[in-house]
DNA sequence: TGGCCTCGAGTTCA
DNA sequence: CTCGAGGCCA
């Protein structure tokens, strides 16, 4: 061999080592730089010697014609698809089939997890790889061979000793999550095209007419399966195929594995499941096969879905939907928030019909138009929101027109019509006064004027943390604001039995929910006087508690507690200046003059008087500047669930031995109460170094001071 | 003036 | 839970 030809060899032999070890071993060899300069000096050798040029060659992924592009290719072994299954029971039914008709109780299976990609077929002939096809039907795919020849995690030859004349490998392509992040990041720095998700970036790469862009795409491959065979000796059990694949050259889920009988198949569902989030590709759920050949041939087929093998789904964490309109609602403080209303979904085992579009600049930046297609995220938290707008699919007229404009957001309170302006936010403060910019949030103007903000005032009031009155939700205050018995909070008190029960009737029939006669009236007259009890409970309250019902602007529990303590009766907060306010700590020049005003308005004086009349009450005394008791200038944090007390208990006893509860950890705070499943904020105190408390040292500390 | 740290407010579904 | 903004401190 001349020297260029053996210098040649030993460099398609170092780049298939090292796509091998970085691919199929997940333990690369040489830095990526490294790896480049050996691609370089192989592609000049081959430029000055084209005779040494061969088909399999590293460098000849890109390049190779494309002339069968997408012509239609027959599995001659078709490729299947699997049942599904959703719940454990639909797998309890998959197993037991198979355990009765096998009779073997405890049958053994090939594990792995199912990818979220395209799912393919590569033919080798000779060890040589000779075509790709996407799967189509099923019986008849596509040719992608070309786009397939750039995919590095694809061996355009075959390792190992024992080459099969035939051998055509079934898998999946993807795209890994950092590839597709890293993707849509230079997409959106380059103004570029964003992939939808990393599903849809490996279908539509595989689809390209030009392989060079399927080459730059970050794309990658696991083997699962075979197709057609010659010439090689099939293993007896599939998990022994699996390592044979990998032997030759194929990447495998390293996930993949072996369980026995359904215990085993459920916590391998379990433990992938827990582990969805940290793997590096998407998938949807695991694949469960029958491990033994022989047993998948007694089971057999049913139609075109085998009958030893089934997919167990992950409920699906993104969806497409449509938006069937846009409504805004409109908050306590008449902040209009606008709703998309979506065609119902499941999205992470929930159906969901609605998600927030949170303020006018959202909806902007989505572009999110009535009739959109749109990806639906329930996140690591539970709140449905819309990702983004698939805009191939938006409704457009024959001219190609979008069907619907930009949507404007409304000029007009949708609740009262009073205008609606932009919250002005202060920049800063000058000796010459403040400046402000407007800010996302658009608000009405109409104030107590506007129906939907005294409902959301009236549901504030009668919520859990203020006067806790139990029973009277949404639907009744809705009820007795809309026909006239509540005006005010004050209000409330002045409702009689029969005021509810006539209200309740009235809702009913604008509803359409009929009541059934004479059952119906007795449980409806237990019902009202269940409200009627519970509102004559919450007139025993307390000066904070009274204080946040009264939805002060900027003044929620917390500065409520403050303002309580602080001045310990009603009367003087009532007569304080905004100059007084400000000493408080935690209060600043906004929430000060918004306490002040909303004190000054004789409308609040009057409400505030007529609840006293009612005989609301609460325990009055002297000024509590100074927090006193053992945790006195200590500022604590609750994470977690706590068996013997609700994390509210449990910080209202810290607070009554001086601490500061806050929400959220930071270098502040001086220690963790940490129960079960204790989440991020654990994780963010171990990473400050803060000290951590678990139930039983809070219990022992509770009980040393008292507070059992 | 900038950068935390908190608090307030809004949101969905079973 | 997250975002935005108010308050505080360096």
């Amino acid at each position: 061999m001349s020297e260029p030809a053996a210098r040649v060899a030993e460099l398609r032999r170092l780049i298939e080592d090292a796509n091998y070890r970085y691919h199929v071993l997940d333990d690369p060899a040489i830095p990526d730089a490294e790896y480049d300069a050996l691609m370089r000096e192989l592609e000049a050798l081959e430029r000055e010697h084209p005779e040494l040029a061969a088909e399999d060659s590293p460098t000849r992924r890109v390049g190779a014609a494309p002339s069968s592009a997408f012509a239609p290719v027959r599995h001659e072994v078709p490729m299947l698809s699997l049942g599904n299954a959703f719940s454990d029971e639909e797998v309890a039914d998959f197993v037991q089939r198979i355990a009765r008709e096998l009779g073997e109780p405890e049958p053994e299976f090939s594990v792995e997890p199912k990818l979220d990609g395209l799912a393919i077929s590569l033919r080798y002939e000779q060890g040589l790889f000779v075509r790709g096809a996407t799967r189509g039907d099923g019986a008849t795919g596509e040719d992608v061979t070309a786009n397939l020849r750039t995919v590095k995690a694809i061996p355009l030859r075959l390792r190992g000793g024992q080459v099969p004349a035939v051998l055509e490998v079934r898998g999946e392509v993807y795209m890994p999550r950092a590839g597709f992040e890293a993707w849509n990041a230079r997409m959106r720095e380059t103004g570029g095209k964003v992939l939808a998700n990393p599903r849809n970036g490996a279908a539509g790469s595989l689809r390209q007419l030009d392989p060079k862009i399927t080459a730059s795409r970050p794309l990658a491959f696991f083997a699962y399966g075979l197709g057609v065979v010659e010439g090689w000796t099939l293993p007896a059990r599939h998990s022994q195929t699996l390592r044979a694949l990998r032997e030759l050259g194929f990447p495998v889920s390293p996930e993949a594995g072996t369980a026995r009988g359904l215990g085993g198949l459920l916590a391998y569902f379990r433990a992938v499941g827990e582990r969805r989030d940290s793997l590096p590709y998407d998938i949807d759920g695991v694949v469960y096969k029958l491990d033994r050949y022989d047993q998948q041939k007694a089971m057999g087929f049913v139609s075109r879905a085998p009958r030893w093998a089934i997919a167990h789904k992950f409920p699906a964490q993104e969806q497409l939907t449509t938006v069937e309109a846009i409504e805004v609602q409109v908050g306590r403080t008449g902040a209009l928030t606008p709703v998309a209303r979506l065609a119902p979904v499941q999205v992470g085992g929930v159906t969901v019909t609605n998600a927030t579009l949170h303020n006018a600049d959202q909806i902007a930046r989505l572009d999110v138009r009535v009739g959109d297609t749109v990806i639906v995220r329930r996140a690591g938290d539970v709140i449905p929101e819309v990702v983004r707008v698939v805009e191939e699919r938006r409704p457009r007229d024959r001219r190609g027109r979008p069907l619907h404009p930009p949507y404007e957001f409304p000029d007009r309170c949708p609740a009262c019509g009073s205008h609606t302006e932009a919250v002005r936010k202060v920049l800063r403060q000058t000796r010459a006064g403040v400046e402000y910019a407007e800010g996302a949030t658009i608000v009405c103007t109409g104030g107590l004027y506007c129906p939907a903000q005294r409902k959301q005032a009236l549901v504030h009031f009668a919520s859990r943390r203020a006067m806790d009155i139990d029973g009277l939700g949404e639907r009744y205050i809705e009820a007795l604001v809309d026909f006239g018995y509540v005006k005010t909070v004050a209000d409330l008190y002045a409702l009689t039995l029969d005021d509810f029960l006539e209200m309740k009737r009235r809702a009913d029939e604008r509803d359409g929910t009929v009541p059934e006669t004479v059952r119906a009236g007795k449980i409806a007259t237990r019902w009202a006087e269940n409200l009627v009890e519970a509102i004559a409970a919450s007139k025993a309250t307390t000066l904070e508690r009274l204080l946040f019902a009264l939805g002060i602007r900027d003044v929620g529990e917390s500065t409520a507690r403050t303002l309580a303590r602080w001045f310990g009766a009603l009367e003087p907060i009532m007569a304080a200046s905004e100059a007084e306010l400000v000493e408080i700590p935690d209060v600043g020049p906004v929430v000060a003059a918004r306490i002040a005003g909303f004190f000054a308005e004789p409308h609040n004086r009057e409400v505030i008087a007529a609840l006293r009349r009612a005989g609301v009450h609460w325990a009055e005394g002297g000024p509590q500047r100074a927090a006193e008791g053992p945790l006195a200038g200590r500022t604590v944090v609750l994470t977690g669930a706590l068996s013997s007390m609700s994390r509210d208990e449990a910080g209202a006893r810290l607070q009554a031995l001086g601490a500061k509860v806050a929400g959220s950890v930071s270098r502040k705070t001086s220690f963790v109460v940490a129960g079960e499943a204790a989440g991020s904020k654990l994780d963010k105190a171990r990473e400050l170094g803060i000290e951590v408390w678990d139930e039983d040292r809070l219990l022992a500390f509770l009980n040393g001071h008292g507070a059992a």
